[in-house]
DNA sequence: CTTGCTTTGTAGTAAAATTACAAAAATTAT
DNA sequence: ATAATTTTTGTAATTTTACTACAAAGCAAG
């Protein structure tokens, strides 16, 4: 009984064949059985009755029964309506990263579920209260900020597009010297919104050690466990499905539908009965977490 | 059993929703009954039993079996098993627009599946042969120059990090000026990658009418049907869910997702044996479609 | 109005899934 | 090492669910 509550713990509103693999390594000698013979062929798994797949499997029924309620699911029928939805987005083969021999149309598909998968992931870990907290600063703030380098310029150059579309003052200053300029020459009203893949690159955390001396708020987007994310006073983490190499697949889209997001909430929140912030808010927007 | 047949020819690999939909119409009392009763909400349809449906939609339970073995599937829960696929697919091509009085959680998620659902969309609708074409013009080019504005300028800055990752000397000119200059001063191996995402904006067009002038070849990034389009040798044409409103989603995701794909065709191809382009092939590259 | 055809429902049947319980395996303590 | 306890797995019975055969009702044509 203990152990069936731990295990339910697994599961989540992710994809239901991701869920399985995942859990693989947990599982035990039955359990594997019956989640091996699933994933070898998931679309034909839906097609099957509780006992032939308990027969192919080499388990008894009772155990294939349990192995669903495993997964969040009522019982055998529910578990194979949820399998039928997974299996039909073809997403769960993300995990195929982009080889050499791929011809056009299989690195394209391979991408874009990569992509799609990410998105999923990131669907899942996001918190809304650092969003909504994110966009009452972006808000407040009299001037924006932007810093992004290298493969992060261009996501810093849309952040200014889109913040500025929102009707706020947006800034993305091009060259390092700027962009240090801006960094030392902290006025309140000011924040910046830092970018970083790596959260890592030495140009960026020196901006940020910068502005951090005049105790200026700074957002960052980048990944949870970095130096760039522990200088900043509000992390906008973005989780990632698994950590592929740069040829299958970019994490500049998610990026992006983060600005998108806080793009909308901008323009939600402005136009809606403006929002009075009181301190406490204020306060817990600009602590250092 | 003849009327049976004829309904039968009804069915199709399309989404069961859809088949439902248009088959209304030509559908009997009875079996109109139960088709509105699934299409009110196929998707709790899918966890009810044959009993509480037929209840429901005021018929009998074989009534309800022989409608489902109409549309193609052996019986009830082979039925219910398709309708979750189809309300799964649903999702994606049903678009949310993002309201006024939406809070955090709702427009957050309402974004990020409108961005799944366009790049499933993209899935669907790319042609592999066009980023073939376009991945051996890239490569072969000499000199790729970017050009894009307004909210393209941060995915023509992405395009020209990512082709200069995978070893091509692509440029991005910031201002309109240079813009200009670069595309009037064509020189045989240059190549032209336009982005936009109206495809009318008066200033890319300029500069495609000068690349034009000297025949030089121009891919773009840009809708299917539009002057930019339509000027270009190569379109990379993006299919699109439903045209919404800038907030509930941008494009720019997809676009970025399409550089992914191209960087990594290039990556692919220059790294497995080096593909010899023959004329015919260039020609097909190069000449307007 | 009646004959033949189609459609719908009732009742019974078959199949599938679930539960309760017992046997087996594994783990812990003595 | 072995007995005791816990956990895991399977057997058998039960319940639920879906399906089939057949009969009744509705409808159209003669």
């Amino acid at each position: 009984m203990s152990q069936t509550n731990k295990v339910a713990a697994w599961s989540s509103e992710l994809n239901l064949i991701c869920e399985m693999r995942s859990a693989l390594s947990h599982l035990n000698k039955t359990e594997k059985k019956i989640a091996q013979n699933i994933l070898a062929d998931p679309e034909a798994a839906t097609q099957k009755s509780i006992a032939v797949l308990a027969k192919n499997s080499g388990v008894s029924e009772p155990s294939v029964n349990r192995f669903c309620k495993r997964f969040d699911t009522t019982g055998f029928p529910d578990f194979k309506l949820k399998l039928a939805k997974a299996a039909v987005s073809g997403i769960w083969e993300t995990v195929h990263p982009v080889k050499p021999e791929d011809d056009t149309g299989k690195y394209t598909t391979k991408i874009i579920n990569n992509t799609i998968a990410n998105l999923m992931a990131f669907k899942q870990s996001v918190s809304y209260q650092q969003i909504q907290l994110a966009v009452d600063a972006l808000i407040r703030a009299k001037r924006i900020f932007i810093v992004g380098l290298g493969g992060s310029s261009a996501t810093a150059r849309d952040a200014e597009c889109k913040f500025f579309q929102s009707g706020l003052s947006a800034c993305y200053p091009v060259d390092l010297i700027m962009q240090r300029m801006v960094a030392s020459n902290y006025a309140v009203g000011d924040l910046y919104f830092l970018i970083s893949q790596t959260g890592e690159t030495k140009e960026i955390i020196e901006v940020a050690e910068l502005a951090k001396l005049n105790n200026a708020p700074i957002i960052c987007l980048a990944p949870e466990i970095s130096r760039l994310s522990r200088l900043s006073t509000l992390k906008l983490k973005i989780g990632r499905v698994n950590s592929l190499d740069r040829l299958s697949f970019s994490s500049q889209a998610t990026y992006q539908v983060m600005l998108d997001i806080l793009a909308a909430g901008i323009s939600v929140q402005k136009n809606t009965t403006a929002r009075i912030l009181n301190k406490d808010c204020l306060k817990e927007c600009y602590k250092v977490i």
